[in-house]
DNA sequence: GGTGGATATGTAACCGTTTACACGGCTGTT
DNA sequence: AACAGCCGTGTAAACGGTTACATATCCACC
């Protein structure tokens, strides 16, 4: 492989003129710049991006660190950042499940000297100690993070709102009795959207009640678990929100399986607008996430980090999460909403045009 | 930032000697050992693994070049990638979106000193010639290629025999009139599959007619438009394979609309076996690709040549690409089938542990 | 014709590691 | 006592670039 001294001895000239035609300075003869550039194509010379980054001390990447991959969720933020990195001849060094709290400390440590910048997404409480250290070292943003971190931007989905929203959409359709099947445990997404669902209650004056606040995992089987659950109550409610859409699918295969029917004996809705959810008999009334939106944000946000280190002041943004109103909800909105928020605009747009 | 020499001046060391520990190297005493170790602790020292990687001529790192990373087939990809990588304790540098074919020559190049070693997925005919070229400078593996090039091993998806497949399935239930709604002209997912198609009415004795192949786009747009034309047709088939499943969705909804039920009126089968397949109704029988199997495979086959490049002889892994009946081909295999195949065992297996 | 200021180019230090080689001190052998 | 061998450590040369600084050349000007 051809390095910068080949070129150099094969243009004639030394190897610091050869950098200085391959990075457009203007302080090279006309002559020279021509030698040089036939000299590298006719070697086939690519520079090495790792030498050049040691000198510079700049690597136009950056790093990103995912609790996991699986779902539409991830692969959307990723299409994101990706997207906006590329617009900014970012290259990306993904890394993800980091199942204990210090593998995301070893992570970043691994890619020191690799990345500029890092972007984060670590839902763990726990993980707020590592992240501080990583912060340290380079500029960090935080996605949907636990608690906020000083020193750190970060973007989030405003799960609060959206929560107390899809409720409130429920209380106007004139439902006072609505369950909710709650996140686990520890999880701030699912702890924010309780609060949104308890907050509408208040707003309504309703009392809440702990029989109607059943636990869930966010998988489609606790959704199941839940539903079976709620049809066990005596007084049944005539709504349920489910705190993801995962829950919901299960939760409405459950009451199916009972011979119930929605919206009719029950009102469903969900949370993330899974692709799944407009394509359901009824479709999903949810509320949407744009994870892409996330990673398009999170990199635009560490930006100014990346040039100047240290220099640029933290923000916070948090990205609305509308409700989608579609059928499982019962609404008389419904056949109004159904051709915006369906599917056929989403495929076409960005519809595959590679690949099977 | 501290570098080996602030942890080497720290531990009254030389430098060598905070490489050997940091390395694991047996020959340094248990006394310069500790010390070394307690400087680094003391100063948080976090190797430069760029520099690591100029003097040893190893990244630990492979790159990734896809077309797109819209959709569940790349995503679950990149998770299989991922995966795989991780366990070897590779890192993982991602780059979509290659419109013009030589973009994928510049994105290879920029990650020149960065990575040991490439996977590509390139559709294009066109990106051959620049894959070449790279696969001079670093191993490359070639995933669903378009054709080979030597010197790269591959591996794909069995278009080809998974197509023939669910087409002989059709046919065992009676079917005698198939007809087909094609992918995209050159692309050689789509080329494969109506190959297959072709040839598993030939096996029948079933002359090709062109009448009933219909052109599509893989859009579930188009395969509404292709559903439509089907419908005018004098002599309308009794059963129809869309090339994937977004065109079968389409199609079903085409048919719906004109009051057609599936599969008593029509069958449908599709490919790809996309996350709504299973929760359409009728659910929607197709054929399996194992995406996530196809990035871990990849990674494994690249390894060797990461190792010792040049050296490990090429090899081309073609994946099983399963027939998995449901309802909308109105096979009596249905019910029995259902479970396994079924949404259920998918979500719990991997549901999402975290994020929302 | 000597001076000064551009302009083009080269030399060498540096970025943060690894590692071949050299060296000094100790032990054990003859 | 001299010497071979081993062990722990240090020195210095890479790896492949960038860039501050020095130098050489040319031209214009007084």
């Amino acid at each position: 492989m051809a390095t910068i001294r080949d070129v150099a001895s094969a243009a004639s000239v030394s190897i610091a003129t050869v950098s200085r035609v391959l990075n457009g300075s203007p302080r090279v003869s006309e002559d020279a710049r021509e030698r040089v550039w036939a000299a590298a194509d006719q070697l086939d010379y690519w520079p090495n991006t790792a030498a050049r980054s040691l000198t510079t001390q700049r690597t136009h990447a950056l790093g990103v660190l995912l609790p996991d991959l699986f779902g539409e969720f991830f692969s959307e933020v990723i299409r994101g950042i990706d997207e906006a990195a590329r617009a900014q001849k970012l290259q990306v060094l993904i890394s993800s499940s980091h199942a204990d709290t210090q593998e995301v400390l070893l992570a970043a440590r691994s890619m020191r000297g690799r990345i500029d910048g890092l972007i984060i997404m670590a839902p763990d409480e726990g993980s707020i100690e590592p992240i501080q250290r990583i912060a340290r070292r380079f500029p960090v943003l935080l996605v949907n993070p636990p608690s906020s971190v000083d020193g750190c931007s970060s973007v989030s989905v405003d799960n609060f709102e959206g929560a107390r929203a899809v409720v409130e959409h429920l209380l106007q359709n004139g439902h006072r009795e609505i369950a909710m099947v709650r996140g686990p445990a520890g999880n701030v997404d699912a702890e924010d959207r309780f609060r949104g669902y308890r907050d509408a209650l208040a707003a309504a004056g309703i009392e809440a009640e702990s029989r109607l606040e059943i636990a869930g995992a966010f998988t489609e089987t606790s959704g199941f678990q839940a539903g079976l659950e709620l049809l066990s109550l005596k007084n049944r409610p005539t709504a349920v929100f489910a705190a993801n859409d995962s829950m919901a699918v299960g939760l409405v295969s459950a009451l199916r399986s009972r011979g119930l029917q929605v919206p009719r004996d029950l009102a469903v809705v969900g949370f993330d607008d899974i692709v799944i959810a407009s394509y359901l008999s009824p479709a999903l009334t949810t509320v949407h996430v744009d994870a892409y939106e996330l990673g398009l944000r999170a990199v635009r946000l560490l930006l100014p980090s990346l040039e100047s280190p240290g220099s640029s002041e933290q923000c916070h943004e948090v990205l609305a999460a509308p409700v989608v109103v579609r059928e499982s909800c019962g609404s008389s909105q419904s056949p109004a909403m159904k051709s915006e928020s369906g599917r056929d605009n989403k495929i076409t747009q960005r519809g595959r045009k590679t690949g099977p």
